[in-house]
DNA sequence: CGGTTGTTTGAGGACGTTCAAGTACTGTGG
DNA sequence: CCACAGTACTTGAACGTCCTCAAACAACCG
């Protein structure tokens, strides 16, 4: 494996602890590949040929309802793995990933990774945790669909993007794409944002800025255990 | 550890592959008790002391916003371990815990179970793929509080406890509880059935019939890839 | 039997969507 | 550099879904 493709994955949180020998191992035969913006990763239904991990970029993981709804699970950027559930199971994805913008993806053979999985430990341990991370992100939406009322569910995403604190912020992606993971439609988070502006959060573009990250907390009820 | 608890153990999928000197070597310490209901086992905002596995009845994960809104996240049953990712991760509990029907409980000490997963490859491979399960689960209930309807959440959440077949169904817990894990209120739960009558399911109390599933399938749009 | 709790039903209203139009932004070719 | 199309975002009005509140009803338990 190449240098840099190797200083990429020891980025990835995934092989942060791993040895160098166990990096060449998984890594063997894996493909990275430079994927451009809006391209459909992988699709709802099929069943798992790789495993797939973002060195640079951003991706949107995707549901969609037969219907031809669409909306936005989450988002995953450099050194993420992505749909890992789906690869450890061998059971069809649940959902569709489209790049959002130009990423690096390594792609990993699905069987090579459940190989690669059996004879290491570590491996296993380092899965384990990043699921654990992601399902504490999918429980703390759920609540947030659950509990908060649009607005309250945008100052809380942004306060999260930031740590809790005040500041400017980068939104991942167009405002489309946000409002499908907030669970609304553009024009509601459109409004939302009007809302937030007495609570002193300004926005042009994609560049937000929170000026008062306290006020913004008491407003949705921010809570920072995740 | 006792032979009844050992059988349970290995009912459990956590334990299903693990040889009886893993469950001794885990078991070892734990406690197993019988919580009645109304119970509250474990708090949000907590720091995890134990991981519970129930070996008989029936929890509810509940969310709590700081202003005193709960709703239910999951509900677990015999053999299913729950919020394991805080106790991997030793951080706070996202969630509550609340016992919905007497219990049979199984506590083993946090850290003592941390060393259990440092020591054992199966214990963490089993672990990972609980995870990824549960991971499912959550992703799928996302993308019904996105896409659905407040009715056909009720259908495929009615499908999905039943495999997508046709027949009687026992409704975990109270319509309460029920309305918080679909998203919605009793009242909204309560129209909603009335909505499903048309299409063939007929309830009372907590035994609910669906005579004809592809009736309901096309109503909901159900997708049996969980 | 009355009290308590849980479910149902109805009316009104809040929140968010839909639909439609308008305005700002982006990149392209003249 | 500006006109232009194409897109994205915003704004407004009407509607729909779901919630809230209130009351009636049913079921359960003393």
């Amino acid at each position: 494996m190449p240098a840099a493709e190797y200083a990429h994955f020891s980025s990835t949180r995934l092989f942060a602890e791993a040895s160098p020998q166990l990096i060449d191992r998984v890594g063997r035969g894996a493909v990275v590949q430079t994927v451009p913006a809006h391209t459909l990763l992988l699709a709802q239904g099929e069943r798992p040929a790789h495993l797939h991990i973002a060195l640079s970029g951003r991706v949107g993981l995707l549901g969609r309802s037969p219907d031809g709804q669409e909306t936005v699970i989450e988002f995953f950027e450099a050194g993420d793995v992505f749909v890992a559930p789906a690869v450890i199971l061998d059971a069809p994805y649940l959902m569709s990933v489209r790049v959002l913008s130009e990423a690096r993806i390594v792609m990993i053979e699905a069987e090579h990774f459940r190989r690669s999985l059996a004879a290491d430990h570590g491996l296993t341990t380092a899965m384990m945790r990043e699921l654990s991370r992601h399902w504490r992100l999918l429980v703390q939406q759920i609540k947030d669909l659950k509990l908060r009322r649009a607005p309250q569910r945008l100052a809380a995403y942004l306060l999260s993007l930031n740590g809790g604190r005040a500041g400017e912020i980068a939104l991942p992606g167009g405002r489309r794409d946000l409002a499908a993971r907030l669970g609304m439609t553009p024009e509601s988070l459109s409004r939302a944002f009007n809302e937030l502006k007495s609570l002193g959060v300004s926005g042009r573009g994609s560049a937000v800025v929170i000026a008062d990250s306290a006020r913004l907390q008491s407003y949705c009820a921010f809570d920072d255990t995740v």
